[in-house]
DNA sequence: TATATTTACTAAATCGGTTTAGTTTATTTA
DNA sequence: TAAATAAACTAAACCGATTTAGTAAATATA
């Protein structure tokens, strides 16, 4: 079963190549070429199995039906699900993905979004290290397809998918208010992300509009790549020092992990003395002890509108309608608040 | 900044695309173009950030430095951090990443695998549904560099990397038979996959060698698209009812994870009742309650090994080493299977 | 000084498709 | 019955790179 082209057809059936492509390309009607021809076409084709090289096709028509996916890390279960529902959603569309992980490195980012430029994918899906200003203005100056997810850039005009951070952690901070704490604290990532400053905004709100204090002292901003190594100290300072905090606010699903393995090392009742609620959420917070509660992120919906807001951007001819989707994150209420 | 083209730089230094393609790919040396002539055209690609379109690249020289990475669920954290190490062990070697789910349909899979032959990936690492005899032999029969992953075809002879699924699974039930359990059911998932019937296998070699028998009703399959459903009457069926076990095995972590959240429900007391211990792990494995036993397979270096292996393959002329690397699982023992 | 070799390039073919601009033959229409 | 139209195709250009087979001018060798 040897590789067959467009002209082995083409010779086998004693017919040009362009009445072949026609064909197999469904424009044999509009080009009248008789339903016999395109029978004998399409039989032929079937029956070596034919398929055209996508490279030769892409090269020829400026496109690939691919989509680039970018993101910081495919190995963080979030974006890994990111992925699974944007391959979903983009297969019913007819496109395949290719995808990259930045690691957080602008570098790296910049490096993939050209090197899927160079491979003609037909559009990306990106969410940004945020630190990426110039080309996305490049992309945004070229007109060409893309949509940010997860991370937007707010002085840019883009579309986007993201979720309502700062909503979302205001309503973490509330629900341990309304649940008794009085002195929260605030475990994040040191990161210029916006997400994470709205998830900043969101707990301080939350505090203010109920009439607490913001103390800079019960805010912890830990490095994204020793966060682990510096968890202890920050739950030891916020919890066993001076500050005696009853709750804390963790901004991601491995800080909250992190966070919950360090209280249990150091022996402190969660969530009897400190109750931890969580910013997004792992498969199994419902099977640890004590479950723990958690903002919910929509990846399904965040994953399909990102692909059908970018497979519409690819086909419009002239229409210039920015998407801008803030979508909700759900509370899970589970035993980690206390009652 | 417009795109530019292998053509615009000939024009504009007055040369031909000849000895600009031939300095651009290196070899401008030994092609005797002057040292004067290669700075000119090195300066002036990069100052207009010259990117070379890969498709055209790719039709020309029938490759694409791409590489196919086809896994079951890219949302299953296990394939993940399969892809995440594929990535990144392939781009040390200069190759992308294009990736499939199969949802464990052979026929997307088949469908996954031409559709990136004829994007003319360089290579394919596959962790196949296993039930795709005919499409991985012609595969082997074109020559065409693959590695399996996860998977292989026991009757097919092909590169692969895998775990010893039955050794671990041997391992995993003398554990629990070393800390006194005496009747250990085994949960699964129906399926033909060999690495399933490994596992299956590894148990019952544990149970034989030491002494005691295989009964069938311990084992429960369960179905792999309802096993939540299933999960609650399984467990019911092994502990509560005649069979009275006191420990479980189960072969992958989300079933351990299922098993455990019936088992809460069912207020079971893990280990006290039954001890439970799992093939494979979830991140938050250490934290649950109580803490999972589980083997952990070598993520990282099976993606290494795999990309390894691979390139080897691509760039390999003539010579025909099949490599099939059979990688150990570790023990990682916590409080699920008692002291 | 005539010939051979080297240096520093280039023209054109090629990869495998798509597409534009025709062409030939048969059928209508005036 | 000649001119116009339609039906059913095809030749060749094109996409943007790589590569083969040369070539003209400069230098070396006999």
């Amino acid at each position: 079963m040897k590789k067959i082209f467009l002209k082995d057809i083409a010779d086998a059936l004693n017919l040009s190549k362009t009445a072949v492509s026609l064909v197999l390309n469904n424009r044999g009607d509009e080009n009248k070429i008789s339903k016999e021809t395109q029978k004998r076409i399409l039989d032929f084709a079937k029956k070596n199995n034919y398929r055209p090289n996508q490279m030769a096709r892409g090269l020829s028509l400026g496109k690939s039906e691919t989509i680039g996916l970018i993101v910081p890390n495919i190995s963080d279960i979030f974006y890994a699900r990111i992925a699974h529902f944007v391959e979903i959603k983009a297969k019913e569309f007819g496109y395949n993905v290719v995808f990259s992980s930045s690691n957080e490195n602008p570098a790296i980012e910049r490096e993939m979004i050209y090197s899927m430029l160079n491979r003609q994918v037909d559009g990306l899906i990106i969410a940004s290290t945020q630190k990426n200003d110039e080309d996305i203005l490049k992309l945004k100056e070229a007109s060409f397809p893309f949509v940010l997810i997860d991370r937007y850039y707010p002085n840019i005009k883009t579309n986007y998918v993201i979720v309502d951070n700062l909503g979302g952690t205001k309503n973490m901070t509330s629900h341990l208010l309304k649940n008794g704490r009085k002195k929260i604290g605030f475990i994040s990532i040191k990161s210029q992300l916006d997400a994470l400053l709205q998830r900043r905004l969101g707990y301080e709100s939350a505090l203010t509009e109920n009439g607490f204090e913001i103390e800079n002292n019960h805010i912890k901003e830990l490095d994204p790549f020793k966060y682990q190594d510096e968890m202890k100290g920050a739950i030891k300072d916020m919890v066993q020092k001076v500050n005696g905090l009853d709750a804390i606010v963790f901004t991601t699903h491995y800080l909250a992990a992190s966070g919950l393995r360090e209280l249990k090392l150091l022996n402190i009742a969660v969530p009897k003395k400190v109750a931890i609620i969580s910013f997004d959420e792992l498969g199994a917070f419902d099977l640890v002890e004590p479950p723990i509660t958690a903002s919910k992120q929509p990846v399904e919906a965040m994953g399909n509108e990102a692909v059908e807001i970018l497979v519409n951007e690819i086909l419009k001819k002239e229409l210039k309608i920015e998407n801008e989707r803030v979508l909700q994150t759900k509370l899970l209420i589970r035993k980690s608040c206390g009652v």
